[in-house]
DNA sequence: GATGAATGAGGGTTCATTCAT
DNA sequence: TATGAATGAACCCTCATTCAT
């Protein structure tokens, strides 16, 4: 027998028909998941509460951790919907452009925070999207990092990179999901952008 | 009968022999998460792995939650061991002191870095540690930054205390379980220390 | 979630395939039952029992006392069945109709007396069945007592009533499954209609 | 190894302190039986509740089901003292003993109600009891009617004892655990009076 | 004798997965 | 292709019973 992808969805349908069962039962599972947590997520309630049988749902998925890794892959696709939207308003100095990113991975979170946190407790974001969106990303942060920096002065490009997405990635999602007490949302955006941009300005400029 | 607390250990074993037997059950329980996850963990498994009947674990812990519960308590008393010992080595300016704080955190996710990563997914670190461990290093923070600012430029002292928390414990984490490729440890504990530093030296200095 | 009853079956299937399983269910319950006693009628010996597998049992039954309870139900029926074919049987005087009676209830206890006995025991045949065949029968005894009573002569007819059922079913229950030692069946029988009679005759007709 | 009676007690302690501690447990096990029922009733439990160790519980009762059947006997004692008591009570003619056998069974069912039905439940009264307390009042029924019997006419001894032990035991049991709506338990007494009477009368002298 | 920690078979129940229809 | 009844291994937990102290 061959050694199949265990999470691989079975199909990538393009039936109209196929594509609303996919859906519907990614949306079931994101709802159960939702209500239950992972263990209480049990593939015949996802199947019920997408009002579909549970051969239907095993045709398009090959087991329960598919159905994970689906989600993950759906979330994904929607961040990158949503960071993209916020990446497209150019910026001029460095600031704003820290600002944007900000803004763009906190509105990424808060597509779903809830499901978010709950995806990224059974897998961590970066782990296994560094090869999908944690690249776009991180693509996009060095062409930043490269186009602010001043020639005379080298750093270690990588290490401040990764720096710069680990800060992000978990300032945001800690701001938005488990925010500090008595603190309005915008100065906890702000102090964040400011951790950032004092890392990076002393980083590349020195100063 | 009582609603008891479905976490608490049942008895807080003094004599020798129980001692012994809540080690290896928790130790058992230890290995066995980090070799198949919390749902792998089933309760026969870690009393078979222990040495010990099922039903000896059953007088020890009234649930399975309970065990995860008690590597929680367990594994934050020797965070606090750890962090500590390097906190005893008193600093003389602020960013000795921050890579103190930075060291003291490593060497507390160094304890057992796999099973502190799995019981951080259960259950973040904050979460529920913001009482015990957790409130000791707020207070550190908050006392720290008192003690190094400047009282001429107000800041808003939890805000930045949360960022710091925030800052260290993520990138922390992150450099231990997921490191960035090609980097020296060293570098990247650095790279941990400037990027505090510098939020904090703009945030209170305003340089 | 809604709260179900906890004795209900799950299903009241009209298919024939259903059907058989949950008549097999039944009839393995009423062998182990019988066997082993209602603490040692394991549901998986139940359904091994049933050549069917643990799941297809709990698939028609929420829990363990389900099964009990359909096994009263059907019980119930089987010999509600019994009890009018000897009802059907016209009686001219009060001494036949009670012979009647006295023969109905214990062609309903011969259904399966062991089985009987063992239901009994879990639950009283006039606790919860007072409003199925109690109901029934109570009703037919209260028509029969005032057909035949001497309006000149008032009694109280609810005591009455309850004092013969309690008579009825006691000593028929007793005449099966205790039966005393050395006596013929006819004259048992003989004795428990004379017990009645005696005491109806005395009670409306004051003879 | 020897087959060991599995029900008699272990030793008939004639110690103080031995008496002491076969009473706690009976009486411990009399309140879970009721609380909690026969499943619920578990051994640790009992010995909990009787303030004793579950080791010393079997030093006295070789296995669970010794438990009931010591309550078994103790309560048989119980119900034999009340009745006795009652008996003593010299009666002139039929009716006057009947009232006061009815009377004896009544006060036999008031020691403890509910433990009388639960221990019914799990072991018949007239079953295994037939040979003691049974046995008595058996005794007592036969000489009574053949006192009272006129011996030109004869009957079955032995099966009219039987119907009125057994009108008398279910009457009375019933008429305290459940007993009909709306009856005043004078009259409910004196109808089983009236009932067994009747039957006696003509059984006995042929009115 | 008394203790109670230790045992482990076995209980009720769930749920991922299959397959005949 | 869609269905959902059927499966049964495995889970968490209890409790009757033993035996070293």
């Amino acid at each position: 027998m061959t050694t199949r992808n265990p999470v691989s969805p079975r199909k990538m349908p393009r039936q109209s028909r196929s594509l609303a069962m996919v859906n519907s039962i990614l949306e079931a599972s994101a709802r159960i998941l939702k209500e239950r947590g992972y263990e209480g997520m049990s593939t015949n309630a996802v199947a019920d509460c997408a009002g579909v049988s549970v051969g239907s749902l095993y045709q398009y998925f090959p087991n329960k951790v598919a159905l994970l890794a689906a989600m993950h892959a759906r979330h994904a696709d929607q961040m990158e919907e949503s960071i993209k939207g916020v990446l497209a308003t150019a910026a001029e100095d460095m600031r704003s452009s820290i600002t944007n990113l900000v803004r763009a991975v906190m509105a990424a979170h808060e597509v779903d925070p809830e499901l978010h946190r709950l995806l990224e407790k059974e897998r961590p974001f970066f782990e296994e999207n560094a090869e999908r969106l944690g690249a776009d990303v991180h693509r996009h942060v060095c062409d930043f990092l490269t186009r602010h920096s001043d020639s005379s002065r080298p750093f270690n490009l990588g290490l401040v990179a990764w720096i710069t997405m680990r800060m992000t990635e978990s300032l945001v999602h800690a701001a938005i999901l488990e925010p500090p007490a008595d603190q309005d949302s915008k100065d906890v955006e702000k102090a964040i952008v400011d951790a950032i941009y004092a890392f990076l300005a002393t980083s590349i400029y020195g100063s």
